[in-house]
DNA sequence: CTAATACTGTTAATTGTCTAACAATCTTCG
DNA sequence: CGAAGATTGTTAGACAATTAACAGTATTAG
């Protein structure tokens, strides 16, 4: 096996934090801040410099001993690694409620990923406006993927329909799948899906509260005798 | 230190699991599978069945050696473990575009959150009636808090105001916050947050994408030669 | 009844991730 | 100029999670 090219054999759990870094650091940009240590920056994320220094290491790192880092070039940096130095074409597949919302949260068009259609199989959806795209016909799904050459699809049907879907998707050249449904999906090598349940998020949330409030009861306990 | 009380010492990894096992399991149920053994669960939910039964380990085990899991017995068990045994009343607090599509979405209820209450400060949107749930002014929170007794609130105004809504939630007795802002929360010891970022995900998918494009490039050049 | 098969609970080994430590470098101050 | 303090890159150790292995129990077929 050929070895992974440069800065791409990288933990998950880094992955994630990547995100948060280019944040933050916009953030201290547009405040005005130069530099920033590997201390300072870590804090205001609540993780351990050492850590922040250990992902940035995976990428050869952006200083050296001696010179904190330099904010205006670590935000290009960092958006050249997650491959949104360029804006990132996007479509939403699903224009129920979630992929209204989802049209109308401008947030994902300033991060980078400006969104080039919606659309959905419903007639009486088509046609609405959000945020100046109008939503189409699936049926004008591959042709828009084709002309504005899509890579990353966000998916927003219902999970009966998740998959068949996908296999269009994936046929029409889109390589990256922004899941919503709660629905696993089955695709080729060489296409990506990052599966956002919020069930999973609210019940590992009801979890941990029910342990908060059996440990407040022993706790109760515990002081009444 | 007192022994963390039983079955609340598990891994988050652990945790964010349980959710999805409940999810197949329910499906099995539905269409009438009455046993189902670790390795068929865990092969339809493409994990490791030696995990699944570490994972149930946490729990003291569903079953006994030789017996496959009864799902009649394992839904109810792992309802109990979440939490969700009774449903959950829960609030929605910001009723912009993604407050409104959570408040549309009725899986939320059937998973055994049901809404109680939405809330937001702008009166254009005090009033509007989503699935039987009307908005209402944000003064209006501590009180249904109470007389619900709301232990779980769904975040989703401006990250300017994230903080400050998060202390009259923690204030009033709510001790589960599931955070749709992009911004870190202060809480005290005792209440429970799980941040959901829309970004993070999107750009976590961005990087895989970027990563697969470049090695096909290399791979292209490598059968060009 | 016995052997063979299938299954769980439990422990050990492996793998992955996080944290701490330190050498090398830079800046600042006297 | 030299020493002190701060900083990064790098490596090794500590910790956590996943996977594999296996002992013990139940079921089934002959």
């Amino acid at each position: 096996m050929r070895k992974q090219r440069k800065g791409c054999d990288v933990p998950d759990a880094t992955i994630l934090r990547l995100p948060l870094y280019l944040e933050k650091l916009k953030l201290l940009q547009a405040i005005g801040v130069e530099d920033v240590s590997s201390r300072q920056l870590a804090e205001s994320l609540d993780i351990k410099a050492s850590q922040l220094r250990h992902d940035f290491h995976y990428f050869g790192g952006f200083s050296r001993p001696g010179r904190p880092y330099q904010v205006a070039k670590l935000v290009p940096a960092l958006e050249k690694i997650i491959g949104i130095a360029e804006p990132v074409h996007t479509i939403i597949v699903g224009a129920g409620h979630l992929g209204q919302a989802l049209a109308n949260y401008q947030n994902l068009d300033v991060q980078g990923f400006p969104i080039k259609g919606i659309f959905d199989v419903n007639p009486k959806l088509i046609g609405l406006d959000f945020r100046g795209t109008v939503v189409q016909d699936m049926d004008e799904m591959e042709t828009v993927i084709k002309n504005e050459a899509i890579k990353i699809a966000i998916l927003t049907v219902p999970a009966a329909h998740a998959q068949a879907v996908t296999d269009r998707l994936v046929a029409a050249g889109v390589i990256g799948i922004f899941n919503f449904a709660p629905q696993d999906l089955k695709v080729p090598a060489g296409v990506a899906v990052r599966n956002e349940r919020l069930a999973v998020g609210i019940m590992s949330l009801s979890f941990k509260v029910k342990c908060i409030l059996q440990n407040s009861e022993t706790k109760e306990n515990a002081e009444g005798l």
